[in-house]
DNA sequence: TTCGTTATCAACAATATGTTTATAAATAAG
DNA sequence: CTTATTTATAAACATATTGTTGATAACGAA
């Protein structure tokens, strides 16, 4: 027995006066309603109400009841229905796990658009370059950049990220154009430290070498600082368009190397469930997608 | 889906942080929980858990559903404990109909020492001679005289009823004492309006007789008005012994014509049900039955 | 009375339930 | 780093329950 559609039909019977009214506004038979309310009364091992075939009356038990279970009845209603408001209107706080730099150059204007959309979505975002543990840590969506390794979480692609070598136009001067992979072991590496372009790459090779061997080499775990080191001439370095993409149109930096370009990474957004997923988060997530499309802004240059 | 069992246990899940501790304290298996938190998420629409094989995490939506329906579901077990209590400590109004003359003689007694027996129980004595619909009027228990033709309620036998014909001495030395049914003839009757000894009884014919032709005589819907005349000297009452017994003891009235004492009525407890009785009904029967017994006390003369 | 209405009962087919067995994922231990 | 253990879920199945249908009994009204 469903208590709850138990409880309902009960609580029918009494506000219409009849089973059979009671029946026809719960759209179900007679026969039913008087079975669940025979079985309410014996789950309860009270009789509710005393019923002739003409008439109903309350019993003394039976008025307690149903005045306590409209209550209950109307604050289960009112439960589900608040869930479903915020199922379907997209609110409540979306916790986002975003990294460092990505974050700070192109998140902003997503973000804010985002809450024009979704005024009722409050947003805290967390950056981090490290792997969050989306659902440990509470949060909604993770944004991860890299070749994601398949997990029992859910990745949806959201943009390429391309990585290409740049430097200085004055460094190059000074130290020459690389025009083949080999040419670039005199060269200081601007290393970036979770680098990784698969192995068999072409320049694979000069990268590990380049954090191993190469004294007054650069390294570090945020991108923004060795781009900036490349602008001022420290050397080149192996970035993500979206890092280097202004430099580079500004003329700030040139691309080396073009035709040896690692395939391309992409931008993802990790949540954890494809289904009952709630709407702020589907809404976000469709939101981003296609919001920096096939060709991101950041690498017109 | 027992909606309650699934809110059950989401709960336990969440309050446990574990499917299978959820599972032993529900004494049920893993599977079923399983089960159920997602037949409510289904049902909701809404996913309440992000559950790894090993970490539990409340989504927002789970959050605010645990809240409520932790205070639902105390809410029902109030509720059903407070029934349950209503069932075994018998208390509450007890509605009772009784007829007046047996209500004003014989039952002040009986009510004082069931209520020093359940001192909870209120009683509400309404004193009526008409057959009062119990249902309909709400009364939990009606008492009545009479040989009761079959009905849907339910009558439990507590006393038998004896009827005598009785007359003051005077009266009887005035007017001769009747030694057979023939020589009631000229005698007067004094009539109560509902009287019905059955068909075929010796005294039938001059009962009704006595209602419609003998002039004089005296009619009314009250027992103890026609001992009193009868007492006074006004004619022959056919009454119940427990109005006319303490008049016949003290010899202020004879009995008349004893072998022809019609069969005996009795005294019934009418109420609605069998099962699911209020305890306060359910004691209030035990208690009578059997107060009076089978040779009432008004019976001794 | 007889009829229409109403609650309940009985029986059956459709559905749901809870169990069993197996699988995948994540941590802990060796 | 592999192996074991724990945990949640999925699939399959026998059993119980559900809701429907048709029939019954009781009450009121005409």
């Amino acid at each position: 027995m469903d208590r709850i559609e138990a409880m309902r039909a009960f609580v029918a019977v009494v506000n219409e006066g009849s089973f059979t009214r009671a029946a026809d506004r719960l759209e179900t038979s007679p026969q039913l309603v008087s079975k669940y309310v025979s079985q309410l009364e014996t789950h309860l091992g009270v009789r509710l109400l005393n019923r002739t075939t003409r008439r109903l009356n309350l019993t003394e038990a039976g008025t307690q009841y149903h005045q306590r279970a409209r209550q209950v009845l109307t604050d289960i209603d009112d439960m589900e229905h608040q869930l479903g408001d915020l199922q379907t209107q997209a609110q409540g706080l979306l916790r986002i796990s975003a990294p460092v730099s990505f974050a700070i150059r192109h998140l902003a204007p997503l973000l804010s658009e985002f809450q024009k959309a979704h005024p009722a979505v409050g947003i805290d975002l967390q950056l981090n370059d490290r792997k969050v543990d989306i659902v440990e840590e509470g949060f909604d969506i993770a944004l991860r950049i890299g070749h994601l390794k398949s997990s029992s979480l859910i990745a949806k692609r959201l943009a390429p990220v391309r990585l290409v070598l740049c430097a200085s136009p004055d460094y190059l001067k000074q130290h020459g154009t690389p025009r083949r992979p080999e040419e670039l072991g005199h060269h200081r590496y601007l290393q970036y430290s979770y680098m990784d372009i698969g192995p068999g790459h072409p320049l694979q090779k000069w990268l590990q070498a380049g954090g191993q061997e190469s004294e007054g080499s650069m390294v570090s775990n945020n991108g923004d600082v060795l781009v900036e080191a490349a602008i001022a001439g420290a050397g080149i370095a192996l970035q993500p368009t979206f890092i280097a993409g202004n430099a580079i149109r500004e003329g700030k930096l040139k691309v080396i190397l073009p035709e040896y370009e690692p395939q391309p990474m992409a931008l993802y957004a990790v949540y954890a469930h494809r289904q009952l997923l709630a709407s702020k988060v589907r809404g976000f997530i469709d939101f981003v997608d296609g919001f920096f499309g096939e060709a991101p802004y950041w690498d017109q240059f």
